[in-house]
DNA sequence: CCGACCCCCAAGCAATACTTATGGCATGGA
DNA sequence: TCCATGCCATAAGTATTGCTTGGGGGTCGG
């Protein structure tokens, strides 16, 4: 049963004759006839009479018009449920983000995109990067936010589109009390601290910052491990390690006991936002992806 | 939007990917790849992403594929419900038919019908040649059993058909005491009833019996008029007139004080089954005609 | 009786839809 | 590592489909 057909027939139902469908559908009456020819020949009964003002349904064809009002008003409803998703006026994003850029930036591009689209629901779980990655990959999100260090492997391969979003400065982060505290916004060499003990972040930050002071000449005396930037905070404040943070990390929050300053030498790390690779064309995709681009553009720098 | 797209769109959902739908379809990958493609240009965003083992709906493409569904559905509903019409499982047909005939044949013929196509509604309404063809023009009914006196022009023209199915000769009928009452299976001359009082039937029917007697060299003495053949026959039972009476209507209804003999020279009725011109294409319509012949075959003359 | 308005049919042309042929990409096993 | 497999896309050619044009027949109302 050819549906395109059943429409058709549903407008020489509406309009009463053939001829008047024809003219109410842009075309000519013989294209409209032909229409209700292969339908009635599919149908196996005429569906309509022939009469000399016009058509008269039969009863077959009353039957199929209360099927084709139906298939009408859905695909009717088809049509209005994609057009709110294309109009951003419904949809769903689901965002995955590391810790502190979820404590951060991400809300900000949250609130953006709840603004410019109210209609949108907009999901946000926490991941690491690796996790996040399974999570794109598995469909369980639509967008990623992750980061890499200088010198490792950027993530996302292949399936997955990369779009990098700025860089998250690390920052040498010891107690207050630390002779080597001030002044906080001069840089300081990571060679200062080659003899203090050391609090790791996440897996790869642990591995990053070894490989950051073998470069300045020494290996780091890395006594804790930790990916909660708050917990690494209070170990510092408390006098028992020093450690390197991610700008993003200390935005999210400062323990007054810690003091902050530049290192030299290190390189920022670099935040991206990965999806499938096709999915910047859906709009609900685009529009997070533009605003954790608009939010990242005034509050990271590249 | 293209609903044929959308039940292929349907098939890309349920199979899980491009080429397996395809394959479903009996088509070429390519071929349905493009039907996607318009599918998506027309919807203004992807349905699908493409993944190395398949595809994966995005959100709009699962909000289609639940219209898609409830389309789909839909249409196995109206190609079941056409398939009852066409083979007689279901359906209605709506017979006219004048009195004699109503009370004799059509029942047997509708019986048969019945017989045959349990599923079937057949209905019924009695009304005289005139009115039935104002019932089939303004499509209160389906078929129409009507009749012509011989010399009379016979009914439905134009965008009507008209299926003769038999004669249905006329009696006279005269009181059981009567002189010419007997030999009762011989033909009697209408001559020998030139003085005697008349009963005339329906309007058609008088003006008939008027010009038969004229053919016959006498002006009948019609004192009576009526279109009920009870009635007629008790006017003649009792010795007040004498008449001439269809077959159809003493097969109906037999008053026990009648005496009835052929009528020589006087052609039988006319009998026509009376539908719209395409009607006949209708299977209900069909069945019942042919029941109405079959029933007719047997039961009077041609 | 004519004009208006239905409808159908046949033939021609243009748009659509499917096929064939080819290439890229990701995955899994030798 | 490389090859085989299975997925998808693109491009070009062909065959079908679908619409138009130009006929003709019928019924109805002025």
């Amino acid at each position: 049963m050819d549906v395109q057909r059943l429409l058709i027939f549903r407008e020489i139902a509406r309009t009463g004759s053939i001829a008047s469908a024809a003219r109410s559908l842009g075309w000519t009456q013989p294209a409209v006839s032909q229409h209700l020819r292969h339908l009635e020949r599919q149908a196996g009964t005429p569906l309509v009479l022939r009469r000399p003002r016009g058509v008269q349904l039969t009863e077959a064809g009353r039957a199929l018009l209360r099927h084709a009002d139906a298939i009408a008003t859905r695909v009717e409803a088809a049509t209005a449920d994609l057009d709110a998703l294309v109009q951003l006026r419904a949809g769903t994003v689901r965002l995955a983000a590391f810790p502190s850029a979820g404590a951060t930036l991400v809300p900000a591009a949250m609130s953006l995109l709840a603004r410019r689209h109210p209609g949108l629901d907009v999901r946000l779980r926490e991941a690491e990067p690796p996790q996040a990655l399974g999570l794109l990959a598995a469909g369980d999100v639509d967008v990623a936010v992750t980061f890499a260090h200088a010198g490792e492997e950027p993530p996302g391969t292949g399936e997955l589109a990369r779009v990098p979003i700025g860089g998250d400065p690390l920052r040498l982060v010891l107690p207050s009390s630390h002779p080597s505290a001030h002044p906080s916004d001069t840089p300081l060499d990571l060679r200062a601290l080659a003899h203090e003990k050391w609090v790791g972040g996440c897996e790869r930050c642990t591995a990053h910052l070894r490989q950051a002071c073998e470069a300045a000449g020494f290996a780091p005396d890395i006594r804790h491990g930790t990916d909660d930037y708050v917990l690494t905070q209070a170990l510092i404040a408390r006098g028992l390690a020093v450690g390197l943070l991610p700008q993003l990390a200390l935005d999210a929050a400062r323990d007054p006991g810690v003091a902050v300053r530049p290192a030299t030498g290190i390189r920022p790390r670099a935040l991206y936002v990965l999806h499938h690779r096709e999915a910047d064309q859906i709009p609900a995709v685009r529009s997070a992806l533009r605003a954790l681009q608009d939010t990242a553009a005034g509050r990271v720098p590249f």
